[in-house]
DNA sequence: CGGTATCCCGTACGATACTG
DNA sequence: CAGTATCGTACGGGATACCG
């Protein structure tokens, strides 16, 4: 049973959503070049908020995406990597990242484009 | 200049928000077959509404991802059709949803795993 | 440092009904 | 057949402030 996308019952979608959401992705990415912390992550990932980013890890933990230690130390030390589940995204995320970042301008044209054309 | 997904400025955040929502993965997957008209892509994706399919096909089609090609016939038929641009999407997208149905059980099991474990 | 706690808001999405 | 119109809502996400 591998799924079926088209399916409106499949769990599948519930992926396709999480995925999609507006931060995973790029954690996917932060945390491919190996453990990060989480002010590491906050700042390489523009524009997210503390509160945002938590959900975002808590949500990617659960479901065994990563995986989150935490050090007894002071001052304290959290550090957060991608289990081989998670790794195993990138490539897949890279794909849609790399074709997001060369059609930029297409899209953007295209839409300067169409909205021109108000016929 | 190929974007940076990382910076919050970057218009690429913008295409993978649209690209993270709910229906344009699927109309992309359901139309790497061919053109399609409206009422096949409302059968073949499951549980969309017709407003809902409409405002996706529109924004896909600002963003030059497909086209809409209007019958002047009687009923009236309704082509829709991915553009080369589109149709570059296919590859990442199909990795994406081959990846989310490869793993959909892992991630489920993760989580039951998880929710049991309430220290 | 690594988070929580609150408050707030837009909008993506859904249900239902109707039309050229 | 291929949509619009209307209404309603959940929630993902942001701003700001505070805490162990």
């Amino acid at each position: 049973m591998r799924g079926d996308a088209f399916d409106p019952g499949c769990p599948t979608r519930l992926l396709l959503d999480r995925i999609g959401d507006k931060w995973s992705v790029l954690v996917v990415l932060a945390l491919t070049g190996g453990p990060r912390r989480f002010t590491e992550l906050r700042r390489l990932i523009g524009g997210v908020t503390p509160k945002v980013l938590t959900q975002t890890l808590r949500t990617m933990e659960r479901d065994g995406l990563l995986t989150r230690e935490v050090f007894a130390e002071v001052p304290p030390r959290v550090e957060y990597a991608l289990t081989p589940m998670g790794l195993s995204l990138h490539g897949p995320i890279q794909a849609i990242t790399d074709w997001a970042e060369e059609n930029v301008e297409d899209v953007l044209s295209a839409r300067a484009r169409h909205d021109e054309l108000p016929a």
